[in-house]
DNA sequence: GCCCAGGGAATCG
DNA sequence: CGATTCCATGGG
């Protein structure tokens, strides 16, 4: 963790002198769903058991409020993904568009979420949009999860997989809500194996997720980009697809490679923002 | 009514 | 192989 000084404050922590962390882009790009702002710019969700309240003070300071230092090392750290130098990585990227997305976007982190949320939570995004993505996966916690402070966990694959597929119908997944029971049954059973999946090279982690009934190339992507932190995954939805199509049509640049899901999410944001302004 | 959304499975040629 | 079609749901 270079260049980042964290302070404690009371209850809070307070890192200072991160570049590159925007917290409201990162949490808001179409990559997580479960976060939301409150009426004073807070940002408030629940990863793994936890529940964390953050707010952006400037371009370069945030806090996190009520968080033990061993929270923030022993989770906050790697779940926006701090110690990697991002600005070194923007700063390497020399093609025009790619360049005026990680400009205007700036902050944005690939957040490194739960294996299993992640897989779960791309299965329900295919063929969907973003505001019915949160509101399923928002059901989901709710009608599954474990209430704690703050809200309500992420339902375990075990749990889910002893449900069927009547009582997911309150989720309204449409017919997402088999691939849900069928990816809950095959990771609590370790037919798909996570902690296995994490050791493997890229092809072959990718090739044990498309086990999964609903999970094709895609999601395979998304689930190893934000769920296994394989950041040279690189997951092609139409915003996506569009910009290949439409800036390189005959190879990716040269210089995402290697970090091919960071540049990614910049220009899928860019692009899907393209026509609304701001 | 139409079209679309961070797609994938099944089928067909 | 590639191209089509169907799949549920809800917002614009």
């Amino acid at each position: 963790m270079n260049l980042l000084e964290f302070l404690k404050e009371n209850e809070n922590i307070v890192i200072k002198g991160v570049e590159c962390f925007n917290i409201g882009l990162s949490l808001d790009c179409g990559q997580a769903f479960r976060w939301r702002k409150d009426a004073e710019n807070n940002w408030c969700g629940i990863v793994k058991n936890k529940y964390l309240k953050l707010k952006q003070i400037n371009d370069t300071t945030v806090v996190f409020y009520n968080t033990t230092e061993e929270d923030f090392n022993d989770v906050w750290l790697e779940y926006f993904d701090l110690s990697r130098d991002y600005k070194a990585i923007l700063n390497n990227y020399n093609e025009t568009n790619l360049i005026s997305a990680c400009e205007k976007y700036n902050g944005i982190r690939i957040l490194k979420q739960n294996e299993w949320e992640a897989i779960c939570s791309f299965i329900i995004s295919q063929n969907n949009n973003i505001p019915r993505i949160k509101g399923i996966i928002e059901r989901l916690c709710e009608s599954f999860g474990e209430k704690i402070d703050g809200g309500y966990t992420f339902p375990s694959a075990e749990t889910l997989a002893n449900k069927t597929l009547e009582e997911l119908s309150c989720l309204r997944a449409g017919f997402r809500a088999k691939y849900i029971l069928d990816a809950a049954c095959k990771i609590s059973s370790g037919e798909v194996d996570i902690e296995k999946i994490k050791q493997m090279p890229f092809d072959d982690a990718k090739a044990e997720l498309l086990k999964i009934k609903g999970v094709g190339e895609k999601v395979a992507q998304c689930s190893l980009l934000y769920g296994f932190g394989r950041i040279e995954a690189f997951p092609q939805d139409v915003w996506v697809k569009r910009i290949v199509s439409e800036l390189y049509p005959d190879g990716l640049p040269e210089c995402i490679k290697g970090t091919e899901g960071i540049a990614q999410q910049y220009l899928f944001h860019w692009r899907r923002n393209l026509n609304s302004d701001k």
